[in-house]
RNA sequence: GGAGAGGUGGCAGAGCGGUUGAAUGCAACGGUCUUGAAAACCGUCGAGGGUUAACGCCCUCCCAGGGUUCGAAUCCCUGCCUCUCCGCCA
C-alpha cells in the first residue's frame, strides 16, 4: 500500500508515477472521498470528545452525591448522533481503504517504460549457449526419456499442471535444492526458515496477493486458509507487526517449500512439460532491511540468485522488468532468465524485488530508527533462489547428450553420491 | 475430540463499571555522583490517527468482532490463540 499522506498531498503527482506502469488512478473520487472522510473525521471526534466529557462529569456528579437525572436527559440523543456518525465514517474509510489496497507500488526512475515483456531492459548475460551437434530435445522428451518425469501419472492422480518424479530425476531435483539452500546459508548469510504451506487471508493481505489476484490461489474449502503461492508470503509475514532493533538488521531468510499456483488466466501458456504447474519447489530468498539500503540488497539479493546459476554453470541473462512488466507490489524487479536449448530461449527462474515500505506497511514491519528513536517502515525484499522446478529443467535441456543421458554439473555431484551422469535405463 | 484456566505496555505483573492509557518491578534512555565503571539517586520512557505554521489540543487502541451502559481493560455473546489434564495420533 502506498502511503495515504502522500495521496493526500501529492495525489496528481503520485497518479503520474502510476500512469507509467498503466494504471490509472481514480483522482477525481480519492479526492471526493477524502474531503469527505476528513469532514466526518473531525464530527465523529467532536462528538466522542462530547461524550468522554460529560460522562466524567456525571461520575464526578454520581460520587459526590447529586442527582445525576439531569445530566443523564441532556445526553440522551448523544448517543444516536455519534454511532450514526461512527457508521458513515467506517462507510467512507472502507471505501477508500479498498482503493488503496488496488493501488500499485510506484515503479523506480531507474525503470524503463515499456508495455510488456517485449520492453523489458537487458542488463547482462552470463555464460555460454551451448551447441548441440544434435538436435537438442526438451526436458519433457528428455525426462521420459530416462524414466523420470510422469506426467500421465500426475494427470491421473491428480490432473493437468502437476507431474511425478521418479529416482534420479526425483534425486536431481532434491539435489538442487539442498545445493541452493547449503550456498545461502553458507555463503550469503541467510538463515534457513521452515514454514506452513498453508497462510490465513491476513498474511496473503499482508505481501498483496489479496484482495486483487485470489483467483491465481487455491483456497481451502470453508476455511480461511490458502495454500501459499511462494514462500514470500509466510517469511514476510514472520515480521508483521514487528518492531526491530537496529542490531536485528538486515534480516534474511531462506525457505523451500512447494508452492501451489492455480494459473487461472494462463489457459494455453506453457502447457507441455514443467514449465508451468500447479504445484512447484522453490527456495525463496526474503530480506528486511533498513529504508536506505535496499537498492543496495535489492543487487546483492540478485547476485545471490545468480551464484546458483554460475555454480550450477547455466547460461542466463538479467533483464530488468519494464513498467508494464512490474508485478503489483514491486517498485523495481531484476528477472533472471535462464538459457533453455529445447525452447531455444531464455525463460524466467527467479524474479528478484524491492517493494520499499509497500508491504511492510500492510504488514507494519518496522524498525526503531536510532536518529528519530520512532518506530519506522521498513523495506521488504525477495526473490527466488531458485525455481527448483524449472533449474531441474534447465540442467536436463543444457547437459544432454546425443546418446539421451545428462551430465551432472560439478557442483551437483557431491548431491548425488558422486554420480556425473543420468542414464537411460 | 472432552474438561478446565487464561490472553493488559519491550518483558514481568496489578487493575471496586466512573478524572486509568493503565499501579508496581525489570529493561531502555537522559542526568547527578565517579579518574572510569558499577551501585545509588533524580528524570524520561507504548502505538496509530485527526487537526495546527508551530506549541498544543483531540480521537482510537488493554487478543479480534459484536452487545449492554450516560460511561467498559473491567459485565454479556461469538471467534481466534496460549496453557494444564484426559483421549487419539506421526
Amino acid at each position: 500500500m502506498l502511503d495515504p499522506k502522500r495521496l493526500r498531498a501529492d495525489l496528481e503527482g503520485v497518479a503520474r508515477q502510476l500512469a507509467r506502469r498503466g494504471f490509472e488512478l481514480a483522482t477525481d473520487r480519492i479526492r471526493d472521498l477524502e474531503a469527505q472522510r476528513k469532514a466526518l473525521q473531525v464530527r465523529t471526534q467532536e462528538l466522542q470528545n462530547e461524550r468522554n466529557t460529560r460522562s466524567k462529569s456525571i461520575g464526578r456528579a454520581k460520587a459526590a452525591g447529586e442527582d445525576i437525572q439531569p445530566l443523564l436527559d441532556e445526553v440522551a440523543s448523544l448517543g444516536d448522533k455519534l454511532k450514526a456518525a461512527e457508521a458513515d465514517l467506517e462507510q467512507i474509510q472502507a471505501a477508500l481503504q479498498e482503493i488503496y489496497l488496488g493501488i500499485p507500488n510506484l515503479p523506480h526512475e531507474s525503470v524503463p517504460e515499456g508495455r510488456d515483456e517485449e520492453d523489458n531492459r537487458e542488463e547482462r548475460t552470463w555464460g555460454e549457449i551451448p551447441r548441440f551437434d544434435f538436435e537438442p530435445k526438451d526436458h519433457v522428451d528428455i525426462g521420459e526419456a530416462l524414466g523420470g518425469l510422469d506426467f500421465d501419472a500426475a494427470a491421473k492422480l491428480t490432473g493437468s499442471r502437476f507431474v511425478v518424479m521418479h529416482g534420479q530425476v526425483a534425486r536431481l531435483h532434491r539435489a538442487l535444492t539442498q545445493l541452493m539452500l547449503d550456498i545461502h546459508t553458507a555463503e550469503h548469510g541467510y538463515s534457513e526458515t521452515y514454514v506452513p504451506y498453508m497462510v490465513n487471508s491476513d498474511s496473503l493481505y499482508g505481501t498483496g496477493q489479496l484482495p486483487k489476484f485470489a483467483e491465481d490461489l487455491f483456497h481451502l474449502e470453508d476455511t480461511d486458509y490458502y495454500l501459499i503461492p511462494t514462500a514470500e508470503v509466510p517469511v514476510t509475514n514472520l515480521v508483521r507487526d514487528v518492531i526491530l532493533e537496529p542490531d536485528q538488521l538486515p534480516r534474511r531468510w531462506v525457505a523451500h517449500t512447494p508452492c501451489f499456483r492455480s494459473e487461472a488466466g494462463a489457459y494455453g501458456r506453457d502447457t507441455r512439460g514443467m514449465i508451468r504447474q500447479h504445484q512447484f519447489d522453490k527456495v525463496e530468498l526474503v530480506q528486511t532491511v533498513r529504508p536506505d539500503e535496499s537498492f543496495e540488497a535489492l543487487e546483492a539479493l540478485t547476485g545471490h540468485a545468480e551464484a546458483i546459476l554460475q555454480r550450477l554453470e547455466l547460461p542466463y541473462r538479467v533483464v530488468t522488468l519494464c513498467t508494464g512488466d512490474l508485478g503489483f507490489s514491486s517498485t523495481k524487479t531484476y528477472d533472471l532468465e535462464v538459457w533453455l536449448p529445447g525452447q531455444g530461449k531464455y525463460r524466467e527462474i527467479s524474479s528478484c524485488s524491492n517493494f520499499l515500505d509497500f508491504q511492510a506497511r500492510r504488514l507494519r514491519v518496522r524498525w526503531r530508527n536510532p536518529e528519530t528513536g520512532k518506530p519506522e517502515l521498513l523495506h521488504t525484499l525477495n526473490g527466488s533462489g531458485l525455481a527448483v522446478g524449472r533449474t531441474l529443467v534447465a540442467v536436463l535441456e543444457n547437459y544432454q547428450q546425443a546418446d539421451g543421458s545428462v551430465l551432472i554439473p560439478e557442483a551437483l555431484r557431491p548431491y548425488m553420491g558422486g554420480t556425473d551422469r543420468l542414464t537411460p535405463p
